[in-house]
DNA sequence: GCGTTTACTGAACACTGTTTAGTTGTTTTT
DNA sequence: AAAAACAACTAAACAGTGTTCAGTAAACGC
């Protein structure tokens, strides 16, 4: 068989990607494999290879599917908030959201261990920076007084505290918090963290 | 080839449990198998999987001993430090410090993306458990009046926030922060958390 | 010495991602 | 219109993976 084309190069990787998306809103990443999507769309294993370069690659496509996802619902949750700590409080439930929608798109994204993938691209890097912008900026809103080190510092945590709780609240296995709900957790962090951030002025 | 004795069972298992720990000292958990370490204890594929299950178990004994290890060094930190807030710093750092020294170990012990394993048995999520609670006996002393479930929430997301820093700080990838030192981030979460926390009462 | 148990392995199995050679349509050139 | 070039696609092979199982040989009980 060859030279069906029923698809154009920027169609296949749609249905692909597609596919993946599927796949991974029920099934966790390690039961997926090239085989099973190539199958799913109805290709050959190295049709799915020419058009991504390797399934490393197509995974990482996927990520930045699915970090763009989260940014545009991200932006769009924020855009008509003002109060920059409820603005922030928005994000996290956001973010808090997805992780329990698609836990295990979710994971994939933020899980560098792609199959070899030696160094991601700058293209992903970028959609990352992107991610934490939402924070930054937020953090700036605030009206404290701080240097420029000191919000980008804060993002970084207000990012990784959210993350942290996202992965107690939403990551399956041993981590899955019982007795706590994600929304407690976030609370108690935004407002403990929020409220002596912006009392204070300077550093640390 | 059987029957050599050349190792009584649990030689055996700490062989390869030693394997194991020394591979990922070196390597990420993707590049090992069960192949490479049967080989580098000179056993057949087989006799790894007779002495541990199966791959996934064998992954799982390895994590138990990390998750010891940083039990134990957690545990020698704050031994004799009386000064809760101090000992949450301290345990913060130790945690920072193995996720640099081991990353691949670190992060392996806090996936629970073991392949297939279903459901993580009892004894690893007490090892889990043992961890959080040191976070929580702290938060108990620091005299600030909190009910039992405030305490709760409370070492989540102390625990939370220090595991998404040490990602941040020690995890490759795109995560990977390079404005901002870890102690840095850690600092400012355990400074700004803690403060307002202690000021206050009772919940949220 | 004989039978049973225990320790261990080689080979096969079903899977994985990737490479390569080749086939077959479509397009371009002559 | 025929020939040559190109593009799309795949079957088959390869090296690797974890796991199963039949079989072998040493140790042990008697």
């Amino acid at each position: 068989m060859a030279r069906r084309n029923e698809h154009s190069k920027d169609e296949l990787q749609r249905l692909t990607l597609k596919a993946v998306k599927d796949f991974l809103t029920l099934y966790p990443p390690q039961e997926m494999s090239l085989r099973k999507i190539a199958k799913l769309i109805g290709y050959a294993p190295a049709t799915v290879i020419n058009s991504f370069g390797s399934y490393g690659e197509l995974l990482l496509a996927a990520n930045g599917e699915t970090l763009d996802e989260l940014h545009t619902l991200s932006a769009v949750a924020i855009r008509n908030e003002n109060n920059p700590q409820l603005a922030l409080r928005k994000l996290s439930r956001v973010y808090l959201a997805y992780a329990r929608k698609y836990p295990y798109r979710w994971h994939l994204a933020f899980e560098h261990r792609i199959p070899d993938q030696k160094v991601l691209p700058e293209w992903q890097k970028g959609r990352i920076d992107r991610l934490f912008a939402l924070f930054t900026e937020q953090l700036s809103r605030t009206g404290a007084r701080k240097n420029l080190q000191d919000i980008h510092i804060a993002s970084r945590v207000v990012w990784a505290g959210v993350h942290g709780i996202c992965l107690l609240a939403a990551g399956g296995g041993a981590l899955q918090e019982k007795h706590a709900t994600g929304e407690q957790m976030l609370d108690m962090f935004l407002n403990n963290f929020m409220g002596s951030y912006m009392a204070q002025r300077a550093s640390v």
